[in-house]
RNA sequence: GGGCAUUUAGCUCAGCUGGUUCAGAGCGUUCGCCUCACACGCGAAAGGUCACAGGUUCGAAUCCUGUAAUGCCCACCA
């Protein structure tokens, strides 16, 4: 027997129950055809279509904030809606060990205890980072657990587990027999905190005030008392020290006749030419640029084409190094400051301009960047990144929003080679040797890369490359290396690819862009299910749709973060107001490809909208109880007979918007049956066409009218007075709860039980979604209705301007506006009850009923008159000044409809119901003013 | 420098394919209510030249073109 139900929501036990039932009962486990035919409930067929979602995975070190709470909702709300349309739901979970963050924060944790990574050496600082991985690499996996996320937890994936590491590996050495990946010299972007290159997405470029220098260098045979000089202008004065040229533009008239002289490099005393190079610009600067091959990228390319010496500078902290003369030793900024002022001291400095102009800065640490000349290893991009491209404009992934595939396409078209090599020690390590004659061998393994190079005749020894992998060298094969890449897995085969990706459009370079690329690349080694090769793009793709989701932000615009202290922590928020209010709201307030403006009190929508959903089905209970004592015959859905039933019974009798109701709609069905059910299916419908369109904010809103304004407010109070319809209200409120499920999982689940009563093993989250039955869709008895609603919020507003307690019965005449008498009639004990009428009287005809003893409003369709007894004259000039008003509104009205009938062209050109809806609003508005000046004339 | 978005009630935002769900919702405010589910509630009200300027159209918050403000992304001009 149900227990009654406490009078208000209170999600704390309530969550912690039905996540542990969930479990218990296999919910989230998601399992191949054959796999299924052990399934213990037998309520499935057993060859359901997968619908399958990989969840970005988080940091292992991270732990949960609004954007997580965001985005995962986003996925559970999916994977739970297709668990429920009938499809193999499978959200797979896992972490990614994120090399650079987790190795910072680890060292971080070590420097307060006064030690460097080498002190203690790789070995031992690796089995740190494993320890601290193994004691809090949980963490943020037992937050998704309470934000109610059904991922198939047996499922649970790290990009270092040993067979993720294999695929890893093997992608590299693929890659790399395939000429793609290679090691190269190249400017590349240097942390000079974290000790390692970066990628160029992991480099953000802030606009940064600096200053432009313009310096002299000497022309080479220059005459002693006139000494010439070029001029040259750099934001980065201490990379001079590895100048080894000048370029001017070949078509520079100004430069050209000193084409192929020497300049001194003051300072280092150092002869460098001057050269053309068509990259020069004649008017930036003073149309000569320093070329310094090793501290810029440019000036890198320029120093292949001309075939000049790379001379670097610094060392890899960002200090000058012994190729810097007198200068070494200095850091990078002081190097700055003191080859300005030397240089001033020799009078070489032309002046100095304050410059704004983008600098790169870390994305991790935050410092500057340095464009830093070393040996590394790169993707090749381009050929990957071809078919990666034709996939998304070709529609066989779809981005929502669309428009990211603007930004996708820019990016792809302009791709560049992807440094992967990180000098760090958390990662996956570079499967490559080094033999000492300096031949570079690749291999799955030491053994492999021995042998092949036992086959090139070295025997000598192996040394192997001590830098290990990007992480997302692991992250873009994410979609099928969780699954068992590169081995054929059943698992593979099955849920391969994905359906759906959500993510924050932040990564579609770091990340969405390369898993489809990586799913092209190395997906045509897998067969399809029925064995035949893989090579259609829809097949190798890694999901089809993708999903950006909102930014969320504070009150004022800004970017949630720590240091501001506007972050609030999910888990905060949930122990406050409960799962499914954080989930809801969240949800209500994101509009697809808009940022989130996010307060606390947001929380209040769902929280109360859970509340009022608590509510309702409290007042169901009671109402189906009274309604089963005077009718002991009834029987309702799931009980009695029901528990007897076969499961097959069971399934036919699930679709109940679609079927059940149709028997009360068409027989004995009141007008407000007609209506709620039309209202009900019209939502499904809704809600169904919002989620395809991946508008969840629009499916929230869709629900929570309905249940809030059509059931609640109306149909509630209508059951009141029509106890024959509890039946429907009961199956109704059933199907919201179904509705509703995906998004509010815990106090739908534990309602759904109050109202059924069917056992725990028995779980809403494995039951049947609503199919909408759009034949019970009736604009008619909505358009109907709608005069009921009319007349009695017209009754209510007379009341309450005439301050009548509403406890205080009245007499109440309302006269229908057009042919709707038998409507009126059919909904009379409504207007009645909603009303609190002592009598209710329906007449026909334009009688004025006197000012001085009734209140009166009129609206389209209806004109209400309330009696009162008596009216002070302060309330009298309070209602004349109302009605007034409400005239002026109303003149304003035909003004504006005697313009538009006066308007030849309207008349001519506007289609025809366009038209006759014009002249019966005329036509209304003048009866309405006609009333109101008689009224207003009486209480003069 | 290029691209994308946003600008509607005091606040946060809906308003998809131009014409009675086109000026809306929630919060906040004001008034009245412990009306037998809910005060996390019920009923009612006040509040907006729909950023600005043009244009298209019989008709524009809605389509087009500019302008301004704000935000984001991309870009090797020293």
């Amino acid at each position: 027997m149900p227990e009654p139900l406490a009078k208000a929501y209170v999600p704390n036990a309530v969550e912690k129950r039905w996540y542990e039932t969930w479990e218990k009962n296999h919910l989230f486990n998601a399992n191949r055809p054959e796999q299924n035919a052990q399934d213990a409930t037998g309520r499935r067929a057993l060859d359901k279509p997968p619908f399958v979602i990989v969840i970005p995975p988080p940091n292992v070190t991270g732990i949960l904030h609004m954007g997580h709470a965001l985005n995962n909702t986003i996925q559970d709300v999916y994977v739970r809606l297709h668990r429920m349309l009938g499809h193999e739901a499978l959200w797979l979970p896992g972490t990614d060990h994120a090399s650079i963050a987790t190795q910072t924060k680890i060292e971080r944790e070590m420097r307060a205890e006064g030690l460097t990574r080498h002190d203690l050496g790789r070995e031992k600082f690796l089995e740190r980072v494993w320890e601290w991985k193994e004691k809090y690499g949980d963490i943020i996996i037992s937050q998704l657990r309470a934000l109610g996320c059904s991922c198939d937890w047996r499922r649970t994936r790290f990009t270092m587990d040993p067979a993720y590491y294999e695929a890893v590996i093997e992608a590299f050495v693929r890659l790399h027999e395939k000429g793609l990946i290679y090691r190269g010299k190249r400017i590349i972007n240097w942390s000079p905190l974290a000790q390692s290159a970066l990628s160029d997405e992991e480099v953000i470029h802030k606009e940064t005030d600096g200053k432009l220098y313009y310096f002299k260098y000497p022309i080479v045979g220059s005459h002693g008392d006139q000494p010439e000089y070029i001029t040259i202008a750099t934001t980065r004065p201490e990379t001079m020290l590895g100048d080894v040229a000048v370029a001017v533009n070949p078509d520079d008239d100004r430069y050209k006749r000193l084409v192929g002289r020497m300049l001194i490099l003051p300072l280092m005393n150092r002869e460098i030419p001057i050269i053309m190079d068509g990259y020069v610009d004649k008017e930036f600067g003073t149309g000569c640029v320093k070329i310094t091959p090793a501290h810029d990228p440019n000036d890198f390319e320029i120093g292949l084409r001309h075939d000049l010496p790379q001379i670097n500078v610094m060392d890899t902290h960002g200090v000058i190094n012994e190729n810097g003369g007198r200068f070494a030793g200095l850091d990078r900024f002081d190097a700055r400051k003191q080859v300005v002022e030397e240089l001033q001291l020799l009078g070489l400095v032309e002046k100095i301009e304050n410059y704004t102009h983008s600098v790169g800065y870390s994305e991790r640490g935050g410092e500057m960047v340095e464009p830093y000349l070393s040996d590394q290893w790169f993707i090749s991009m381009k050929p990957l990144a071809e078919p990666a491209l034709r996939a998304v404009e070709e529609g066989i992934i779809q981005f929502h929003p669309e428009r990211w595939v603007n930004t996708y396409r820019h990016w792809m078209t302009g791709i560049r080679d992807w440094c992967i090599s990180r000098q760090l020690w958390w990662g996956h390590r570079i499967p490559a040797w080094y033999a000492e004659t300096g031949e570079i061998f690749v291999g799955r393994n030491e053994d492999e890369a021995r042998a092949k190079a036992k086959e090139a005749g070295y025997n000598g020894s192996l040394q192997q490359d001590p830098d290990v992998l990007d992480t997302w060298v692991s992250a873009w094969l994410w979609p099928f290396a969780t699954f068992g890449w590169p081995n054929a897995t059943p698992d593979l085969i099955e849920f391969y690819p994905t359906s759906m990706l959500s993510t924050g459009a932040d990564i579609i370079f770091f990340w969405v862009a390369r898993m489809i690329m990586a799913g092209i690349e190395f997906m045509p080694s897998i067969p399809l299910k029925d064995g035949s090769p893989r090579t259609k793009l829809r097949d190798l793709i890694p999901f089809r749709d993708v999903y950006f989701h909102n930014i969320i932000r504070d009150q004022q615009g800004r970017k949630l973060s720590k240091s501001l202290g506007n972050s609030p922590d999910p888990l905060d928020l949930i122990a406050k107001y409960g799962t499914d209010a954080v989930r809801f709201s969240l949800l209500y307030l994101a509009p697809m490809g808009q940022d989130i403006r996010f307060a606390e009190a947001s929380c209040e929508i769902g929280r109360n909208f859970a509340n009022k959903l608590w509510n309702a089905t409290r007042f169901i209970l009671m109402k189906r109880d009274e309604y089963k004592t005077s009718h002991p015959k009834t029987e309702f859905e799931s009980e009695d007979t029901e528990l007897m039933a076969s499961g097959e019974q069971r399934m036919a009798n699930k679709k109940r918007l679609a079927t059940r109701h149709s028997l009360l709609a068409t027989e004995n069905a009141t007008l407000a049956d007609k209506w709620i059910l039309s209202r009900a299916n019209r939502a499904a419908r809704d809600v169904r066409a919002a989620f395809d369109r991946y508008e969840i904010n629009e499916v929230t809103k869709i629900l929570y009218d309905f249940v809030w304004r059509d059931y609640c407010d109306w149909y509630l109070e209508i059951i009141k007075i029509q106890p024959d319809s509890i039946p429907l209200a009961v199956e109704i409120l059933e199907g919201i709860l179904r509705l509703l499920h995906p998004i509010m999982p815990f106090v739908t689940e534990e309602l759904w039980h109050a109202l059924t009563s069917e056992p725990e093993s028995v779980l809403l989250g494995r039951d049947d979604y609503i199919t909408p039955d759009e034949g019970k869709i009736d604009d008619e008895a909505e358009n109907a209705f709608l005069v009921i609603q009319e007349a009695v919020e017209a009754v209510r507003l007379v009341r309450s301007t005439l301050k009548l307690a509403p406890s205080k019965q009245a007499e109440i005449i309302v006269q229908p506006r057009g042919k709707i008498l038998d409507v009126l009639e059919s909904g009379k004990g409504i207007v009645e009850r909603l009303g609190n009428a002592s009598s209710l009287k329906f007449e026909e005809g334009t009688v004025d009923y006197s000012s001085k003893e009734y209140g009166s409003e009129i609206r389209a369709r209806v004109r209400v008159f309330v009696k009162i007894e008596n009216r002070s004259p302060e309330e009298q000039k309070k209602e004349r000044e109302r009605i007034s008003k409400e005239l002026e509104r109303v003149l304003a009205q035909i003004e504006q409809s005697n313009a538009k009938l006066s308007n030849p062209g309207f008349l001519e050109r506007a289609p025809v119901p366009v038209l006759e809806k014009e002249r019966e609003k005329h036509q209304s508005y003048i009866s309405q003013a006609e009333k109101l000046q008689a009224s207003l004339f009486e209480l003069t």
